[in-house]
DNA sequence: ACAAGTTGTGTAATCGATTACAAAATCTAT
DNA sequence: ATAGATTTTGTAATCGATTACACAACTTGT
């Protein structure tokens, strides 16, 4: 490799020191125009680029951002990204994404490994099996922002940016009873963390709100594949008295429900409904398009940069906790020509 | 921030120089087991965590890989930065990933910004409206490792990993000839593209091996989505003699044929057989699940990282061109039952 | 003509590590 | 006990930038 330019070649060229190069560089008042103007040209000429490292070392800043997310292959949180990139990357920052693959251990890895790398900062949606706290207390201990979006932990002094998951989950079952269901299941993934949490109590207000009793049967924790929803309708129908609805905290988990109607013979959404959460892109693909509950994952994205920024510019000490609306997208999987 | 802990804190409170504590810290040998007890002991009191802005600086080399696609919310590259982390992580390597969103001018300035921050290699996929190749000599120049994956440019001392883009071509449309078609009709993407390119050619090869002609009107250059496809669709049918199955380059497009040929009443298979090529995973969950070739992406992440590991440790010169097997898919969107 | 202010450059420390080279401390052999 | 070898530690340069401080060279005003 021919080795690259530095402001000391830039300066033996000219016959000045660096800090003189540094200075015309950098638009410093201190120096006179043609000094800066044969700089400039010479930077040009050598190719000169700064060396960001040596940037980063002075600074003790990286201008890196980590980004640590369950898994990249999931459209919700490939859209999150993006909108976090879109925010970023005019301030300069570079966006190092990691995957957890919902493990906590690799949470924990990776969390140190990023904090080792002298990253400014850390935005991230836990793992479902996070159960311990400690890796996130490393975080706050060494004084990195951190911002967590839609997985939330409520920890003291971290900022969060969620949607409005119980307005989601009272929303869509709102829905579902306006279609004439009233036999309602709710098929959960981990009720343990706060999004799933709120759905389902959005789902139960819904039901408590138009004098629908709770039926315990009819809540299931399941995996969250298509196989954890086929798996729950085989439970559901094999009920004394089987739902004639479905309302899913996941989209995967409703593709299997209605994957498994399908088989059973059941017509959606004349004899049953259901809605998903999420609008991953497949919910339109399908040919019985999928009702669902978008969550602005872009919009979620942009936002949660956002509080990044602020949070370093302005170095403020309190937490944000950004909610966003969540907005209903009714489709063929329960919406009743009759209506 | 409580500043953080350096080699040199370390020194002060053993009263030693940094020089030896960093021998210490570094397993060199020439350090006595007592120094090297102690200093080990006092880093884990004190939280030492070595600085990797200063390393960098040092070695000149930031443990940092950037990794350019089009974009992360398609499966298909999602799936191939998986590969690429799984392999680069246990070397200690971070990966940034940037997004061209189809632009050149966007590819180019991430390549700008990449270099720039001091990364150690490129691994990437070009875009589809790339046809400069100005800012990959810049790549070169500054003796950066590059290693193309799937979408390649035959350049130069460029490593690549691809997949038999012809033989996929190739297979699938043999596959449709089995099935008792004849008048198959490509819907390309953007035929300058290479791997574009191959597919027809294996398309056509599969044709001539078959004695059946080629018909020119059959072959489509569309966008790369639904509408796409669902436009392509609407052409081939006001044909005089319209086709009676497609091979699509792009899941997205087939998706949209097959949403068209429904609302036109066609029977698929039994009238029109599609397949299509990526093998998203949607193609499963569609209710008519729909054929594909199988591009294998994680395992072509892993070894387009294992290429740039190589690269790096033997600094070999020679390019390494790897391709990877295509696998096809057969699903119900062009199986006959009669089969 | 000379003190005071302005402007442009240079000197050298700094960020946190690594690493030749030098020097001190310890050990070995006669 | 002492020369010589060996082990351990310290000194100082280095990576590529930034920046406080010092100082020289001009301007100005009187």
């Amino acid at each position: 490799m021919s080795r690259k330019t530095t402001i000391y070649d830039i300066a033996r060229e000219l016959n000045i020191t660096a800090a003189t190069v540094s200075r015309a560089l950098n638009n410093n008042p201190r120096i006179s125009e043609s000094t800066r103007k044969r700089v400039l040209e010479t930077a040009a000429a050598m190719n000169y680029e700064p060396n960001k490292l040596a940037l980063a070392l002075k600074h003790g800043k990286s201008y890196n951002v980590g980004v640590v997310v369950p898994n990249i292959d999931r459209n919700f949180f490939a859209a999150i990204i993006r909108g976090i990139e879109d925010e970023l990357y005019p301030h300069g920052y570079q966006v190092i994404i990691c995957q957890t693959h919902e493990e906590e251990t690799r949470e924990a890895e990776i969390i140190g490994t990023l904090l080792n790398a002298q990253i400014d900062g850390i935005l991230m949606s836990i793992s479902t099996g996070t159960a311990d706290a400690a890796h996130f207390q490393a975080i706050l201990n060494k004084n990195v922002p951190l911002v967590l979006f839609d997985r939330n932990l409520s920890l003291e002094g971290v900022s969060s940016v969620t949607i409005d998951d119980f307005a989601g989950g009272y929303d869509a079952t709102s829905h579902l009873i306006k279609q004439g269901c009233r036999r309602i299941a709710h098929l959960t993934v981990d009720p343990s963390l706060d999004i799933y949490h709120n759905r389902m109590e959005g789902y139960k207000q819904a039901l408590r709100d138009n004098r629908i009793e709770i039926n315990e049967a009819y809540i299931i924790t399941s995996v969250n594949s298509t196989e954890g929803g086929q798996d729950a309708v085989n439970q559901l129908m094999a009920l004394p008295e089987p739902p004639d609805a479905i309302h899913a905290s996941s989209d995967y988990i409703a593709l299997g429900a209605i994957q498994r109607l399908h088989q059973l013979g059941i017509k959606i959404p004349d004899e049953f409904c259901v809605i998903g959460f999420s609008n991953e892109p497949f919910t339109r693909f399908m040919e019985l398009s999928m009702s669902s509950v978008d969550q602005s994952p872009v919009e979620m994205g942009r936002t949660a940069a956002r509080v990044f920024l602020d949070q370093l510019e302005n170095n403020t000490q309190e937490a944000a906790k950004v909610v966003l609306p969540a907005k209903l997208c009714l489709r063929k999987s329960s919406v009743r020509k009759s209506d």
